[in-house]
DNA sequence: CGGTATCCTGGATGATACTG
DNA sequence: CAGTATCATCCAGGATACCG
């Protein structure tokens, strides 16, 4: 799943075990969304531009099988299904924390233009979670 | 280079940005190695179980594009070079911990038999540099 | 020793169409 | 709305051979 190709339980450190779970195009971004707040699938899909359903199923169906995120779906007419980050998945994005935080401050093209960037660059950074 | 094929500037936020630094499938691998100490190309090769010369050769480059690895070549014969960690790489290395960390706490598989890990896992945790 | 030059492949990603 | 099914594509990564 991961970008290594490395999974079967052949990690050399920790980071690249962690890299394998995220290292999916759009997961950081999913991680990243579902922080947020709880999102429905095409809501998902439009915080995402550019990501196809399928990819964007598959992703998210990879990371439930990683335990990172929840899928609640409702019982309804029309279908409702609602992703959410559990707990495992807000500890990933908290240890991803100190990552984007050198990735703005270090990688150029960072810096977007007013109103054109997603003002939720800054981040709870919390320390106290598992 | 990255995982994204996001680099034309369009980064979503900080970690995919940081992430399409260390995409490729050696990258923090051979951060990690550099970190304990320079190394020469025949020496990294030897740290990284599988990659090739082609593979290798082309991220130790990129990385040096991205001002996270300083080559030194030694005019001798026969030839000698030297890889090093630039402070921008010892940054990004140390952002990198609480990944780290992570994925040597939550990753299954990453529990290796003694004698069979590398037992610098255990990382300065230096806060000052860069 | 420290690479570069080619050719090739798998698998992740994308496009499109269809369904409960 | 929330997907699945198929087919097409792209390219990072790998194999091999050769060079200064």
């Amino acid at each position: 799943m991961g970008t290594t190709g490395r999974r079967p339980g052949a990690y050399v450190c920790g980071i690249d075990a962690a890299m394998d779970l995220i290292g999916g195009k759009w997961k950081v971004l999913i991680l990243w969304a579902l922080h947020e707040r709880p999102c429905r699938f095409g809501e998902l899909r439009r915080e995402l531009p550019g990501v196809t359903e399928k990819v964007l199923a598959s992703h998210l169906r990879e990371m439930e099988a990683d335990g990172l995120v929840h899928r609640e779906a409702y019982d309804e007419v029309p279908p409702r299904v609602e992703y959410s980050l559990t707990a495992r998945g807000v500890s990933l994005n908290e240890a991803l924390e100190p990552l984007g935080a050198w990735g703005r401050a270090n990688v150029p093209g960072m810096s977007p233009a007013p109103g054109q960037m997603r003002e939720d660059d800054d981040v709870p950074l919390v320390t106290g979670a598992a």
